[in-house]
DNA sequence: AGGCATGTTACAGG
DNA sequence: ACCTGTAACATGCC
């Protein structure tokens, strides 16, 4: 599930369920994910209190008191979910319902005080969680230091989008998958994005027109905006944030629709697949230049 | 059975 | 050293 905006969506419903909570005990069933976790390692947030959760491109920020940081990346398939023992006879939210303790993806399970529990649960095992130590700037941990802005920052704009292209014979594609460009697109965005911005995805960065530069600028934000709004894109194992479905796949034009029509009003060309940078990429060839 | 999957990165080759 | 493309990671689904 896990771009921006589906990030965002968890980070927005996770902080609002947890912050101000003091971690009582977390439970490693598999700590081999991306990187290994152990228990002596996260045992050391026992005790403090969440102060506040920040998403930065596709990894969660938590803040806990003592000044501890731990940065958590869902990687392909990870979720948070929610489980509030207490509520669950009420039934009357989508966080309450569902019992996520049997599932045999829970890698790793945060138990607050008031009975609120968080379970990392990752089909794949690509995400990670990892402690680190505030020392200075949040900038310079090794994950974040790489990653170039915000697409919804204002330092997203033409003038750094047309020089970071200089010297650049890259596609377009691969440049907005590019973290280094911008952090937080991924292959379903950027498919969407260049559809709306009618550019094809192989199209070389230097062929790109200033209008059309101008318009993938716009549907980037536009778009990542919208999905955001709707709860982020829910696919195949749907659960979004907490248990919530996203709703902004129901707006996809492209992404997933090889062999259907496209979608503008005035084309009926048939959706091409093709592959770059070894993903799966979609296209209407007449729309799309 | 084989191909494919929302991400990142180590590595090879230019 | 930089730029670019490919393979690998672990697991499930069609």
């Amino acid at each position: 599930m896990p771009e921006l905006p589906e990030v965002e969506v968890v980070k927005r419903s996770l902080e609002k369920e947890i912050k101000n909570l003091t971690i009582q005990k977390i439970k490693i069933f598999d700590g081999d994910l991306r990187y290994k976790v152990k228990n002596q390692e996260l045992n050391k947030i026992v005790g403090l209190k969440l102060l506040k959760i920040q998403r930065r491109s596709k990894y969660l920020l938590f803040f806990f008191s003592k000044k501890n940081l731990m940065v958590a990346h869902l990687g392909m398939t990870g979720k948070f979910l929610i489980e509030r023992k207490n509520r669950l006879k009420q039934k009357t939210s989508f966080y309450y319902q569902a019992d996520y303790t049997k599932n045999k993806h829970n890698r790793i399970e945060f138990l607050f005080h008031d009975n609120v529990k968080i379970i990392y649960n990752d089909i794949r095992k690509f995400g990670f969680i990892k402690l680190e130590r505030i020392n200075k700037n949040i900038c310079d941990i090794k994950f974040l230091k790489i990653l170039g802005p915000e697409p919804l920052s204002n330092e997203l704009n033409f003038k750094y989008f047309k020089k970071y292209l200089v010297g650049k014979k890259r596609n377009i594609k691969s440049l907005l998958m590019d973290q280094k460009f911008i952090s937080g697109l991924g292959n379903i965005y950027v498919n969407e994005i260049l559809f709306k911005s009618k550019v094809r995805p192989s199209k070389k960065v230097s062929r790109l027109k200033d209008s059309e530069i101008k318009y993938i600028i716009f549907y980037t934000k536009r778009i990542l905006k919208n999905a955001i709004i709707k709860g982020g894109s829910s696919i195949k194992d749907f659960s979004n944030s907490t248990g919530k479905q996203g709703k902004f796949q129901q707006h996809f034009n492209v992404y997933g629709k090889q062999h259907e029509e496209c979608s503008n009003t005035d084309c009926n060309k048939i959706i091409k697949k093709i592959v770059i940078g070894g993903r799966a990429s979609f296209f209407c060839s007449k729309c799309q230049k």
